[in-house]
Parts: C-alpha cells; structure tokens; sequence
DNA sequence: GCGGACTGCTTACCT
DNA sequence: ACAGGTAAGCAGTCCGCG
C-alpha cells in the first residue's frame, strides 16, 4: 500500500498540469486572456469575482467534448496499480452522459414507485419508477387528466355568486361528489373546486367561508386519490399505474383471518389490503454518497453556500457498487503529503487543476445514479455545488439538482440528505434508542457503525491533498455505510416507512413522524370516501380537556411514577405493559370522531375514568384500527417472524425491519393526537390515553398489592416487583388480561436494584454483571469525561456483586476509590478535556434574553472569538475562577480552573448513588480533607 | 449591601 | 413541532434586616 507514491506528489502534479493543458485547451477557450497555467494559481484568488459570459456555455460544451467525455485522455491517476482498477471504474463511467434527465415511462414500464412530484413545464402529476432490471429510472407523467382540487359546502350555484373564485384565471371547474363525514356521523354532499395548477388551491381557498382537503400537497393527493403506494411495484398500463405484485394468495389471505379472527370485516379487509407492503422484496437500486470539501480562509466557520465564494478543493464519492473515487484540486502551495498518510487501497483519485472540469466530472457522476446520498446536501453540499457551478459559468441544465421549496432534488435519482433522516426524532428514539445524541456524521457513525471521522488538527484548508483525500473519501465512505449496515437496514427502513406512510422517498426521509401518520389517515379516508375533517371544526366539538397537568404550560394531565424507596433490593423482576399506550388505543376504541361523539349509532357508549370521556363502541374508530392494526401486526406476526429461526437469515432481518417500522409508528400515535401542530389533534383523546393508563396501573398496583406482591417503584407502564412468587406474578399478568385486556409481560429480571430514592433514577444489574443505568447525574452529557469515567469504573464494581454479604466489601472499595478521585481532583490530577462539561446551544445566541446559562456564556465568549456557533452546537466549557465563572475549553488554561465548583459536582454525581448503599459523602470524604490537609502541611 | 427563599429558565433525562 | 413527568443547576428577584 505505501509504495502508492513513490513518487513525490509534487512532482506528479508538474506532469499532470502540463499533460491537462491538452485536454483543456477547449475549455480555456472563454477565459483566453487567462492561460491555464496562472489559472492553477489563480483558482483561489479569482474565483469570487468570476463574470459568466455568455461565451462560457459554449466553453462548457467544448470541455464536455474533449475533456468530460473522454476522461482517461490526459486523466491523473496518481498510482500505477490503481490504475488498472480505476480504468475499469471509467470506463464504465465515460459512457455515461452529462446530463441525465430521466426517460419516459411508456407503456408497460414497470418499476419501483419511488417518488412522485409536480412538473410545473408539463402541468402533471410525474412518478419516478425505479427498473429494478435495467437499473434506470423512468418517469410517468399523468395522462388521465388529474387536477389539484380542494372542496367546500357551498353548492355550485351559490359559488357563481363568488367571482373571486369562479372567475380567477386559474379556476377550472366544479363538481358535486358525495363523501361521508365521519365527525358527525353523516353522509355530506361537497363542491370540488378544480384548478388548473397547485399554487391556486392556496389562493382560493381563504375566498370561501369553509375548506376541506385544501392543505394537501397536489403531488400526495395523486398517491391518496390513485391509492398508490410508493415502495410498491407498478406497470403502466393503459396510460395508468397498475400495481404489481400485490395480488395477496388464498394462503395467505387464510393465515391473516386467521390471525386476526374475531375482528371486524373492515379490519380484516384492511389488514389484506397491508400484507403486501410487508412481504413484497424491497427494490435495491445502485446508491452513491457524494462529500464535498471547500477551501475557506476563515476557520471555524462553515463556508456560506449561498455565497459559494471559495473553491471546492474536493469531492469524494462511494458507491454500494464499489466506486471509491476522489477528485481533487490542485492548488499552489499545497503539497502532496507523504505516502504514508494511508489511503486505502482502491481508492481512485482524480486530480483536476481546474475547477470547472472538477465540478463537471462530479455531475456526471452524480446524474447517473438513481439513488444519491449525502450528509447535510439540502443545505451545504448541493447549494455549494449548484451556486458554484453558476458562478463558474456552467448552465444550469448542466446541473443535476434542482432546488425545491425546502430541500434538494435531482433531476435524475432521488437525493437522500441522512442528516435528515437520522435527525428525524422517532428514527433517533424509536428505531436506535437513542444510540446517537448528536446529529453529526461523527456522532451518528460512531454509535451506528463503530467508525469515526478522520481526525484533523486544524480545518480541511490546511491538509495536503493526500490527507484531504483520506478524510473527503471517509466521510463519503461513512455516507454510504449508514445505509448499508446491517444488511442495508436503513435502506429497507426507508422503503417501508414510504410504503407505510403512503409518501414519497425524498419526503418520508425529511419529515417528522406526524407527517407520516398524517399521510397514512389521509390515504386511509380517501380511500373509505371519508371527509378528512379540518382542524377547526375537530378542535370546535373535541377542544375540551378535563384533567390539569403537573407540569406548568402542559395541555392535560401524562403519566404517574410511582415514589421508590432509596436502598439496595436483591432480584427484581420488572413487568410492563405491552405497548401500552396503543394497546388502549384499540381497546378502547379512541379515535377523534369515536371519542365525545357527536352521534353514537348503536348508542354503545363507555365512560374513561378520571377524566369522564364519553366513548362510543358501537363502531371501529378509525385510529383505533390503523393503530390497533400496526400493533397486532408487529406483535402477533412480524415480531415473530423475525426470530423465526426456519426462515433465513436475510428474511428475518427483513422482517425484523418491518417490525422496527411498525414500532415507529405505533409508539408515535398517542403523542401527535395531543400535539396542536397536528392536523387531527384531538385533545381528549390522548387525555383518555393517558387517564385509562393511570387507571390501569393503579389497579394492577392494587391487586398486586392483594397479591402479596411487594411492588417497589413503577413508571407509566412498567412494576418492579421485589422477590416475587412465581405464581402469584402469573395470576396478575392473568388479571390484567382479563381485566383490561393487555399483555403484561417480563421485561427483566435484575439480580438486584439500587434506588436512590428519586424518581427515574436507579441503577439495576443483570446476573452477568451488566448493569442499566437510568437517569444518574453521572450519565448526563454535561457531566466531566473524568466523573463519567469514575463513576463507570465504580458501576464494574457493583455489577460483582452477588448477595448481600458481598455489598460490606464493595462499600469499602468504592470508599477507597473514592477518595482517590478526590485527592486526584484537588490536586487537579485532570486535564481540560476530561473537566468539560458539554451542552447544548438550543436556539441562536441572541434568542437568549430572559437569562445567559453558563453555556451560553461560554458560547458567547467563543463567538467573541470570531467562531460560529448555532443552534445544535455542543458547547464544551470548563468552570473557572474569576467574574464569568466559565470559558470554552478552547481559550482554558488549567491552573484557572475553579477546583471547588468541580468537588461539587463530583459530590452530585455520587451522591445519587451513595444514597443508595445507605452511605454519604461526609463519611466519605470527611477525612480524606483531613488527610490532604496534613500532607499538604508536612 | 447581602444572603436565603423562591421562581423561572434551560437542559437532559425516563416512559 | 408526537406527549407529559422528574431532576438539577443556575440566573434573577424578592424580602428581611434596626
């Protein structure tokens, strides 16, 4: 690997400019004042005042001939025996074209529905299809006429008295369609007011007293009103999308009656209807992950991409095919850097002396694969490429992006920006347990994947270009892989989020988990012929909340933690309560038009404890069947089958995917009924969740309590029960079953627990030794590196621990230990990074006005400095002494750290714990003060 | 003018 | 912009005090 460069960089990069000027002679042909050797030296100085001309598209197609479609011609590769495998990645490379606009989707084209969207040029309805045979993208653009609509209830004729609307240029025409109104219980005949183009639904719909279905995007309402499904297979046929593959066999059809026997028919035809959207093979097109890096004199700073003032220095590319591609650009004055900087082998690197052909050759890369994916596209790499790209002269329909309304799309492929994805908080929560806390490549990598970035001293400016090589091509490399691990779990994530949410690739990664359940209960009344009620007319008759909540400037009351006691208790086993909060969903029938009802046909009505809620039963709610629906999916068939062991391996982790899909959604439907932003918001309905899930664990608690159960502490839905008799477990699991229907199931068993006496706050240890550590100061991210690790070092210590008897011991370690973290602390045994304490900086600086916290302190000092710093930065700070009290690690220095704010800490984060094994920091550390007294004295 | 009691703001956690 | 509940640290304020 290191006889890569034998050769001095530098000397290499003499013979590839000169060897270029051939190549590029075309494509100077526009800057003919300039010749291509000063332009090497003046990429950097006169990039940011560069004019385009209007000669400089036709320089651009010279380039495109001479340089772009032949890039082995005067190509510099910068090792022999990576050669032979670059040549075959361009190869296959240089027949691809420049622009790639995808082709049409004619009749009989069948592929994968990725995406669907507007094009404005032709006024229709477009869907990406992905050829899975082919590997190419084709596009359908709608032939039946479809236009964006939104309804009202004014008859037609009294909507001619509205010119405002009848007369507006881009009106249509109306019509009368018939749609149920599930709020009230009633069929409802509605006007439809057709437009001719999706920026008219929003200017016409405040010009009549009442709207319905006028906040749809036009491009979802295709997928809702065609009952599409995007992550499904379809064939044009007949000038329409037909889906393919969706036919459910008698077999099957039998097993999901079975599983769901006892169901009303409108369930079971549903979950029929499902079956498909989990057990059709995920499609599995070619993914590249681009990164960019861009020159910068500022450090600490992030380039502004709106300006795209400096050059783009470099772009690295990974494919799931194998491309591991780096293009570079030669600068003055940067060096080469040794060989043993370590690029990995395979790694094919490009170095360009001109930017322009650079940015080009990324394009062409970029416009030929369906899938592209980046970390932070939307809103650093592409922006930075697009507007560099016109500031250097290149057309734009060069370019393969097109800026949309809120992020980056390709024309081509789908762009996927995974800080959005994984930024998405129920991806975070539920579908990594918040494995990762930060939104960065690093953090995100480091927990997923185990890799981290390449460590840089200072900012990509400074590195030679070989280090900017190995780090560029990292970065891409990591890209790729967060997707691909696992068996390209995230990629199947993506498709089966798309496939349950009805939305499109590039939406459902960019969207919260409202959005998701939105457009899942949209499609779901589109396709029963319900009205999707407007938010104003669900808050008007299910505005009223009953409850007061605990927490000030909370809507209604949550959950209730039960008071623990402070001690050390040998085996516990903890119960909870399957999915508690969707199990009451559907067993309780909530839904926004069952709940309160303005009209209960069969008059079955129940009453929610606490809060007095009226519940009609007479009929399946809506949201109690999709949500009850998902549930009994994931539990009674995929939950299963992903531990089924006849089943192979890719199959399970298939079906291990769809259920972490299913449990996104699920563990998401309570909260957005109580969340105001959310179209359906129906407050009653998570009040009565909340209420039935009191009721139900204060009556678990109280029969436990009959039981002879000692129940020590309990949170929402889970019991830690101390020593229990097997049997006397079983009968209440029993109870609960009978009583309210819900599953309550061994969570864990803990060899012993140690409570601190405060609410979510414990630590529990396994037989094996492994130990849960719930809400301790010493796990906060703005607890010191050094406590962290003390504290850790301590937990081994207590995982040993098997009886009683052995606690005695153990009490003497951790007081030994103890006190040698003190005395190393008062004598600052630490350094600064070991001292800091992170936080984060949740709003922009100046938002702080009521009060300045210390880290915002911090920040303020480091903006001083001339360091962004934004909303999402972590801010690392150490306590000093003197009037701020704080500083940026960055601008410490040691000796001014203020030891006695430091010893406080450090008394917090062990005091939780020492309360636990009955011990306190006086005894503890009462005569080690002594002891460093005397020996500081001797 | 200072310190203790108190409230409110902010963050990070748990379910 | 999915929810509420708990804990901690600190900033700022009020009040008492001959």
């Amino acid at each position: 690997m290191q006889r890569y460069f034998d050769e001095s960089l530098r000397e290499l990069l003499t013979e590839i400019r000169s060897s270029r000027n051939e190549a590029n002679r075309a494509g100077e042909g526009a800057r003919s004042e300039k010749r291509l050797s000063t332009s090497v030296s003046d990429n950097i100085a006169d990039v940011s005042n560069n004019v385009v001309s209007g000669s400089v598209s036709a320089a651009v197609e010279a380039a495109e001939r001479d340089l772009i479609r032949k890039p082995l011609s005067g190509q510099a590769v910068a090792n022999v025996e990576s050669l032979i495998h670059a040549s075959k990645v361009l190869e296959k490379l240089s027949i691809l074209p420049l622009v790639n606009e995808p082709m049409e989707a004619r009749e009989g084209f069948e592929g994968f529905l990725l995406q669907t969207y507007y094009d404005g040029d032709r006024g229709v309805v477009a869907v990406k299809l992905y050829d899975d045979r082919s590997g190419r993208i084709g596009v359908y653009f709608d032939t039946t006429g479809y236009k964006p609509y939104f309804l009202t209830d004014i008859p037609p004729d009294k909507l001619q008295e509205i010119p405002q609307v009848v007369k507006h240029k881009g009106f249509d025409h109306v019509e009368v369609v018939e749609k149920f109104d599930l709020l009230r219980w009633q069929k409802k005949r509605v006007t439809k007011i057709v437009v001719k183009t999706p920026d008219v639904v929003k200017q016409l719909r405040d010009k009549v007293p009442r709207a319905w279905e006028a906040n749809i995007k036009f491009h979802h309402n295709y997928i809702y009103d065609f009952g599409l499904t995007p992550g499904l297979r379809y064939r044009v046929s007949s000038g329409r999308l037909e889906l393919v593959g969706g036919d459910v066999s008698e077999e099957a059809e039998q097993f999901i009656r079975k599983v769901f026997s006892g169901e009303d028919e409108s369930i079971v035809e549903t979950a029929i209807r499902w079956f498909p959207l989990f057990e059709q093979p995920p499609p599995k097109p070619r993914r590249l992950a681009v990164d960019i890096e861009v020159y910068t004199p500022f450090k600490g700073r992030v380039p502004d991409a709106s300006a795209a003032s400096y050059p783009i220095i470099s772009v690295a590319f990974a494919s799931d095919d194998g491309l591991r591609v780096v293009f570079i650009l030669a600068r003055p004055g940067v060096v080469g850097g040794e060989p043993r900087e370590g690029v990995k082998e395979g790694v094919h690197i490009e170095i360009f002396d001109d930017e322009r052909a650079l940015i080009l050759e990324t394009f062409r890369l970029i416009a030929n694969y369906p899938i592209v994916l980046t970390f932070n596209g939307d809103n650093f790499d592409f922006p930075y490429l697009y507007n560099r790209a016109l500031k250097l002269g290149i057309p734009k329909d060069v370019i393969p992006f097109k800026p949309t309304r809120s992020y980056m799309s390709l024309k081509y492929g789908i762009h996927i920006d995974l800080y959005q994805f994984f930024s998405i908080k129920a991806i975070q929560s539920y579908a990594f347990g918040n494995a990762y806390k930060e939104f960065t490549l690093d953090a995100i990598a480091s927990a997923l994947l185990g890799e981290h970035k390449v460590e840089i001293e200072s900012t990509v400016s400074d590195l030679s270009l070989l280090e900017l090589v190995r780090y560029n091509i990292r970065d891409a490399e990591l890209t790729l892989k967060l997707t691909s691990f696992n068996r390209d779990l995230v990629w199947k994530l993506i498709v089966l989020l798309a496939r349950i949410s009805r939305l499109p690739i590039e939406d459902v990664t960019r969207s919260q988990v409202s959005a998701w359940i939105k457009s899942l209960l949209y499609w779901e009344h589109r396709r029963r012929g319900y009205l999707i009620p407007s938010r104003d007319e669900i808050i008007k008759l299910k505005g009223e909340v009953k409850s007061e909540a605990l927490i000030k400037g909370k809507k209604y009351q949550g959950a209730i933690v039960l008071d623990p006691p402070s001690g050390v208790f040998f085996r516990v086993v903890v119960l909870d309560f399957a999915s508690l909060y969707p199990s009451i969903i559907k067993k309780w029938n909530l839904s926004y038009e069952t709940v309160n009802p303005v009209y209960c046909p069969g008059s079955k009505i129940v009453e929610v404890p606490d809060v007095g809620h009226k519940v009609c039963m007479s009929n399946p709610g809506l949201t109690a069947q999709i949500v009850g629906l998902l549930r009994d999916y994931r539990v009674k068939i995929y939950k299963k089958k992903a531990k089924d062991k006849s089943l192979p391996e890719d199959v399970r982790a298939w079906y291990d995917t769809v259920q972490a899909a299913m449990k996104v959604y699920i563990n998401a439907s309570y909260g957005v009924f109580g969340a105001s932003s959310f179209p359906l918001y129906a407050p009653p309905v998570a009040e009565s969740v909340t209420a039935i899930g009191r009721y139900t664990i204060k009556e678990t608690v109280k029969k436990a309590a009959e039981l002879g159960l000692r129940v020590l502490y309990g949170d929402t839905d889970s019991l830690f029960i101390w020593n229990p008799d097997e049997e006397k477990l079983e009968e209440l699991q029993k109870y609960v079953e009978e009583n309210f229907g819900l599953d309550l199931e061994v969570d864990k068993v803990y060899k012993f627990v140690t409570f601190s006496g405060l609410k979510k706050n414990y630590i529990g240890a396994y037989e094996d030794g492994s130990v849960d550590v719930k809400g301790m100061v010493a796990k906060k991210r703005n607890t010191p590196e050094f406590l962290k690790k003390e504290f850790s070092e301590i937990l081994n210590l207590l995982g040993s621990v098997n009886s009683p008897e052995e606690f005695v011991k153990v009490r003497n370690h951790i007081r030994e230990k103890l006190r040698t973290v003190y005395t190393g602390l008062r004598e600052l045994d630490y350094n600064l990074d070991e001292l800091a304490i992170r936080m984060a900086l949740n709003k922009p600086l100046d938002a702080y006005t009521k009060n300045t916290p210390q880290h915002v302190k911090a920040a303020r000092q480091l903006a001083r400095m001339g360091v962004q710093v934004l909303p999402g930065d972590v801010i690392s700070f150490v306590k000093v002494k003197g009037k701020e009290g704080v500083k940026p690690v960055q601008l410490a220095r040691l000796a001014e750290v203020d030891v006695d704010k430091y010893v406080e800490t450090m008394k917090s984060v062990f005091e939780q714990f020492l309360a636990a094994i009955n011990m306190s920091w006086d005894e503890v550390i009462g005569s080690s003060r002594l002891e460093l007294f005397l020996r500081k004295n001797s």
